[in-house]
DNA sequence: CTGTTACGAATGTCCGGACAATTTGTCCAC
DNA sequence: GTGGACAAATTGTCCGGACATTCGTAACAG
């Protein structure tokens, strides 16, 4: 008997609803196949046209991902808001280094003491090549930022390509061993410079500065390059624009 | 005649090609109306289902918008890199209210002078409601920001619900008024606090602060709310986690 | 001139069927 | 055991058709 339709409730909606609440709740744990089409169909008496439309929705939440000769996979328990970057300001999450050149000051291998696991968040012992630079503009007539990046020891080889280039580190990383970031940690807090700090920028004691600290992860979520950039307040102010992406409800 | 099916690649994968191609080179501008879903099934020599599928991911990407009654209209003219927004602290771009209370000190009806005028992107003798604020702790124990907001006249019916809310202005417009943003402009920067921002925050002059300015727009892209907000540092640290979204290429 | 209705055009929602490509596992030969 | 051939299950790619819903506009009525 085919399920009545829901006023104004198209059909692969009704279905969509239904899948979506039995993944949020936890019926289907991430990492659980769904049903197949085949079951679908027959188990909400739809054709397979209605079941894929169903499952779409709930691959453009990213709540799944499918598989020819797998199946339907739970990727997610829940629905995350979705942002698309527009504008391609200096400051933007991927560009901040755009027309500036990093300068380094001094590279040196090291083993994560318990200070440096905690920042890193590995495991003490491990091996991370250390680096400190600033950035200036591309005329090198101004430093716009301290910065102190560390480097999972796997890809030291592009300490080499980092002195003098225009291009952030990870971009760096990806052109040489094609790791590509799929997530990106990133914490943003206010200081002053202290005494030495405000040498290196030529900048005065006690001034405002910008803070940021970004972790890139690999799909694997493994975190392989972190970078702890000092701004001074007057040079340089962290913006962004993030348009909503309006996600078609399921219901 | 059939075009001819190319190694590899699904028909509708090539309509997609094609036309993505057509858009970002502006053969088709920015508003213009794509041909319909029976003029491509023509042109190209494939059935409706396949037409869809490729205009799907022309969606997907964000090129398009596509309406009953009107048909499919170029959105965007480049492909803009996605993130989605994951973890839920205190300080997500839409949670950083959550667990604080808005206590108002302060409220005011304005016409923007030039000062304004550039701050809030309107034009001069504009109508807006000003409003100063404390965000506190739940307990109400401890001050964590200042806030001086700005709302647009038409929405000044919200002022009411403002005192002891615990959630952002935004959110109460929305409620109240069905608007919601489609569009979020920050900036960040570095400060330290006057003698007057400290005493309000009860900290101490000089002490660096975030000084977190937000634009809320409309989906026409109008301004209706502005926050600045004042976080002194040692209570707050912006963070956030973006994760990037692997969009199927249409090739 | 203004408000309403009716029509056409476009996308949205469904159904049916067929074959291809991918993956996993089984079974057999070596 | 190990490797390869094979089979089964699953999603991916296409085709055809039918009717519903939405929206702009043109024709119409007042």
């Amino acid at each position: 008997m085919r399920s009545s339709r829901v006023a104004g409730q198209p059909r692969y909606a009704v279905v969509a609803q239904a899948l979506t609440e039995d993944i949020l709740s936890g019926r289907y744990s991430v990492g659980a196949i769904l049903p197949s089409e085949h079951a679908l169909c027959t188990q909400f008496d739809i054709s397979r046209h209605t079941t894929r439309e169903a499952l779409r929705r709930l691959q453009a939440l990213g709540l799944v991902t499918r598989r020819a000769g797998v199946g339907t996979q739970v990727k997610s328990n829940h629905i995350a808001q979705r942002y698309v970057q527009v504008g391609d300001t200096i400051s933007d999450l991927y560009q901040y280094a755009k027309d500036m050149v990093l300068n380094v000051l001094e590279m040196t291998d090291i083993e994560a003491d318990a200070d440096a696991a905690a920042l890193l968040g590995c495991s003490k012992g491990q091996a991370w090549s250390k680096l400190r630079g600033v950035r200036v503009t591309d005329g090198g007539d101004e430093v716009v930022a301290l910065m102190d990046a560390y480097i999972a020891r796997t890809y030291r080889g592009v300490l080499g390509d980092i002195d003098g280039a225009d291009l952030p580190i990870w971009s760096l990383i990806e052109s040489r061993y094609g790791v590509v970031p799929a997530e990106v940690r990133q914490q943003i807090s206010a200081t002053t410079l202290s005494r030495a700090e405000a040498e290196n920028l030529s900048a005065r004691e006690g001034d405002p500065a910008l803070r940021i600290t970004r972790h890139y992860l690999t799909e694997a979520l493994d975190v392989y390059e972190v970078a702890i950039s000092l701004y001074p307040a007057e040079r340089f102010t962290y913006s962004n624009t993030l348009r909503i992406e309006h996600l078609a409800s399921v219901s």
